[in-house]
DNA sequence: CGCCGTCTGTGAGTTTGTCACCGAGGCAGA
DNA sequence: TCTGCCTCGGTGACAAACTCACAGACGGCG
């Protein structure tokens, strides 16, 4: 029973393909908090993230940064290997949030995959698709949307199941793209109207409803 | 003498290939201002252009709108592929700027060679990657640059080596995901130090260095 | 000439971003 | 325990950007 039963994508491929797969890559662990990728950095692996969250995000000259989207357990992080076959810089950087165990393809069989396999590229190009969305989604909420809106949509997401949320106005502005100082307005509004409740160091949210509601304007 | 030569990534494939390539694909004419692709729609060809220019952009449903990326001659529409392939729902629309001509290649084609052929793989592979350091940038342009810079480096750049410009402030403001009013303020200003001049529908560049430099802030 | 649609200008008010600075809390070494 | 030191959060003042509402200017056309 190996790994590739995890991946939507790949497990419909056949039983030669993924033995395959199996044998020509590694299973590593990389602890939480280490910088999987970043500008200037060549990997020659696709990496398949097999539990674990990888955080992508962007950082400006200035300091600033915004988080791109999250690489979650089943998927994996396509975008470098297109930005590091075409040798375009890759202007962002991959943080592991958790201690992850990813799987490893090297360069070499992932192209005899893409050549072998219809349903890997199929997964391949599933993969760049989700990616794409998701920034296009980034976009749209840094073009078109507010940024209270967009605060108590990221709250509501990265709370998840959970009503308190270990986190840090910086981390939260770091989540939009915007300043510090905003979050710390907002959240003290948001405050004010009894929807959640700050410590230092974390947020709980009291009142998820009003916070939906806002999220849905 | 195929058309297969206008692609630095195509022309270095075997001949073969190209052959294939060129037989089984269809060369089309599109007018200026076609919609080629938009959301909902499914088109099942990967189109490479020829020559003209094909703008790519996203539309909110508060009907703002912003420019992300544009087609030039010799590249491809390679975001759509991705997106059909993966049944995901595609945000952006894409019209061309001027009239087209472009190669088509169906899905069965283009799975095929991409089956066959390391260089084609590379190719496609690199349209997405250009693509996708063309995404990044805007994301870096919405989440971290003044406006007023974005509008400099735009003018510059849509001019090219004319001096004058046909647009409107709307289409402006388009370009950079942002309100006419916020455009016709900032050409106001440089209109006031003498860098530009404004005629109804058109700008002209008076002064390329000072707006350079403002560019490169 | 008069009408209409598009393009541009502008003021007022709100939201967001920037800058400078302060105080509170936690931690570690003396 | 005291003392720095660092991170986190709070705040005021101001600048930049967005929104809304409306007005005038221009061009084409009947």
């Amino acid at each position: 029973m190996g790994w590739s039963e995890k991946f939507e994508g790949l497990a419909s491929l056949p039983k030669d393909i993924r033995d395959e797969l199996e044998s020509r890559s590694q299973v590593m662990d990389v602890p939480e908090g280490t910088t999987v990728f970043a500008p200037g950095m060549h990997a020659d692996n696709l990496l398949l993230l097999l539990s674990g969250t990888v955080r992508v995000q962007q950082v400006s000259e200035s300091g600033r940064e915004i988080v791109l989207y999250r690489v979650e357990a089943g998927e994996s992080c396509v975008m470098t290997t297109a930005c590091l076959i075409a040798h375009e810089d890759y202007a962002a950087e991959g943080i592991t949030e958790t201690a992850c165990r990813a799987v490893a393809i090297p360069r070499k069989v992932f192209d005899d995959l893409a050549a072998k396999s219809d349903a890997f590229r199929q997964f391949v190009f599933s993969s760049y698709a989700r990616r794409i969305t998701d920034l296009f989604g980034v976009i749209e909420a840094l073009a078109f949307q507010r940024v209270d809106i967009r605060l108590a949509q990221r709250l509501l997401k990265l709370a998840g199941e959970a009503d308190t949320l270990e986190t840090t106005h910086q981390k939260l502005a770091t989540e939009l793209g915007t300043a510090r100082e905003v979050v710390s307005r907002q959240l003290r509004e948001f405050q004010r109207r009894g929807w959640i409740e700050q410590n230092r160091g974390s947020v709980t949210l009291l009142d998820r409803g009003a916070l939906e509601a806002l999220s849905e304007e």
